[in-house]
DNA sequence: TTAAGTGTATTATTTAAATTAGTACAGTTG
DNA sequence: CAACTGTACTAATTTAAATAATACACTTAA
């Protein structure tokens, strides 16, 4: 299910959150399904358990999972602006992005397009607006 | 101008290049202007000449500036979508966080506002559309 | 209650990346 | 010619990522 590239120069634990972040959103992974765990997924993807851990901390810290010691590691599910912290960050990192992509010559019309376009394959959060 | 943070996590030269780019791209350096020269740079910075290189490096290979040796690095005056593979990449990485936000809760329209801040802050970039 | 599972934490070691250091070469400019 | 410029290269050092090996407290089902 999840492949990472070994001879990558990006990070095992970055590509790990990244995939899971992804099948979050996708809703391969529904709301409160539990995860492999931390050695079942070591096991399998035959990386070290600390690793493993790395990502799920990283996961926890942005808001896409929850973990209960002894019992296993959840999907959260999507309350309304839970992580306040996170989203600023997101956001300063969107104004980041979207600014160079004005400079380089991509329009506000395309980066509308593309809103639209992540907001039909991202089934999950609530619809707030 | 410039100032560095030595004890972040992030690299300096990463550093350094997101610096460069905001300065060109709210238009504190002009189009064609000579950035300062890699070993004055390091000198002033009180860092390697091998990290300005390489920051300096990563910046033309985003398409920001552009370098002739025995003279100088320049700022790059934009023309209409310059670098096809950046632009791609760009958009890439736009609709990845674009997608995380609105998983999070932040709604289409305050990403909308969030370009149109951009828009108004960076100058540069040819009006394409 | 016990055995096997869970997340979490710690220390040490190894491996990989970032940074520094020193030197060199070819082009430009006054 | 002298003093700049970008660029390239190798070596050494420092920092970060990943592995390895345990350990502890908790949960769950046999």
């Amino acid at each position: 299910m999840i492949v990472l590239d070994i001879k990558s120069r990006k990070p095992i634990y970055e590509q790990l959150t990244e995939k899971i972040k992804e099948l979050i959103m996708h809703d391969v992974f529904q709301p409160d399904e539990q995860l492999p765990s931390v050695r079942q997924l070591a096991g399998e993807l035959a990386i070290n358990p600390n690793t493993i851990q790395k990502a799920y901390r990283e996961l926890e810290r942005e808001g896409f999972i929850y973990s209960l010691p002894g019992k296993g590691s959840f999907v959260k599910e999507q309350t309304s602006m839970a992580n306040k912290q996170r989203v600023e960050q997101l956001k300063n990192e969107l104004l980041a992005l979207i600014s160079e992509a004005l400079y380089l010559g991509i329009s506000k019309k395309e980066i509308t397009e593309l809103a639209e376009k992540a907001e039909q394959s991202v089934k999950g959060g609530k619809g707030i607006d």
